[in-house]
DNA sequence: TGGAATGTTCGGCT
DNA sequence: AAGCCGAACATTCC
């Protein structure tokens, strides 16, 4: 569920009742959903709620807990404590609470963001973001899902910006000319900003940290719809796998020119 | 009814 | 080195 946008949202709807609160305690109900080691956080001050790569990063005075919410995981403020509910952060006010379905997500301690992903897409600059691909011959997808390539796509993005950029998911990345890179950094930084702006893609259970589902997916092009028709061109859009993971594209319109 | 698929990521193997 | 594969887990859908 939770790629760039998602997380994007989490982190932003939860600041306004986080941001500047004192830290109680930090309960765990599933010892996987702990990643590492975590000090004692009674007293601590939490600073801010952001987003790195896919991930929700809560800034604390000495440190950060980074949350990962693999495929099913979300924070929401002062959640109900339910079956799936793995993880509990007690606030001087308030508490946000960390479920998660599936347990493929976590959250760790670091004295700071660790910086070996790679860049944000929507911080990495035009000039570097092609110096990069120039380097790769793997398939164009299955770079835009390496988060040491780029840090926050997942299986969503990754499909409706290629779809927007006109690209052949299987393509080497070496291969795009410079029309075609220039396309899709422009794509990707649209697509990712209109996504957060309609608070990200509910799927199945995703919500923010307030309860609200996003409304991106009314805005899908081609992810879940495969066997439906291109909507720029009518073709019929075809699901292939790639790395082990569902790729929706329209044959028509991602022409496999290379 | 069982098998396959689902938004992620990691480690092991070639 | 890059890329494929399976595993971690629970639920839903055909």
């Amino acid at each position: 569920m939770p790629e760039l946008p998602e997380a994007e949202t989490i982190a932003r709807t939860l600041a306004p009742h986080v941001e500047g609160r004192l830290i109680r305690s930090i309960r765990f109900f599933a010892p996987r959903a702990r990643r590492g080691m975590i000090p004692d956080l009674e007293g601590r001050r939490l600073l801010r709620s952001r987003r790195h790569g896919k991930q929700v990063v809560l800034e604390l005075d000495g440190g950060v807990l980074m949350v990962k919410l693999g495929m099913t995981g979300s924070l929401r403020w002062r959640g109900p404590a339910g079956p799936y509910t793995r993880a509990l952060l007690e606030l001087d006010e308030g508490w946000i609470s960390f479920d998660d379905v599936r347990q493929f997500g976590s959250i760790g301690w670091a004295p700071e963001c660790p910086r070996s992903l790679g860049p944000d897409p929507l911080e990495v600059s035009e000039e570097e973001f092609r110096a990069r691909l120039a380097l790769r011959s793997a398939r164009i997808k299955t770079l835009l899902l390496d988060q040491h390539f780029l840090r926050g796509l997942g299986n969503i993005y990754a499909d409706e910006i290629l779809f927007a950029a006109a690209i052949h998911p299987l393509t080497p990345a070496r291969r795009l000319d410079a029309e075609r890179v220039g396309r899709l950094y422009q794509v990707m930084r649209d697509v990712l900003e209109r996504a957060i702006a309609a608070g990200g893609s509910s799927i199945s259970d995703y919500v923010d940290a307030d309860g609200r589902p996003g409304n991106f997916q009314q805005f899908h092009q081609v992810y879940g719809r495969a066997g439906g028709n291109c909507p720029r061109c009518g073709r019929t859009l075809r699901r292939i796998l790639i790395a082990q993971r569902s790729t929706h594209f329209c044959p028509g319109c991602q022409k496999q020119n290379y």
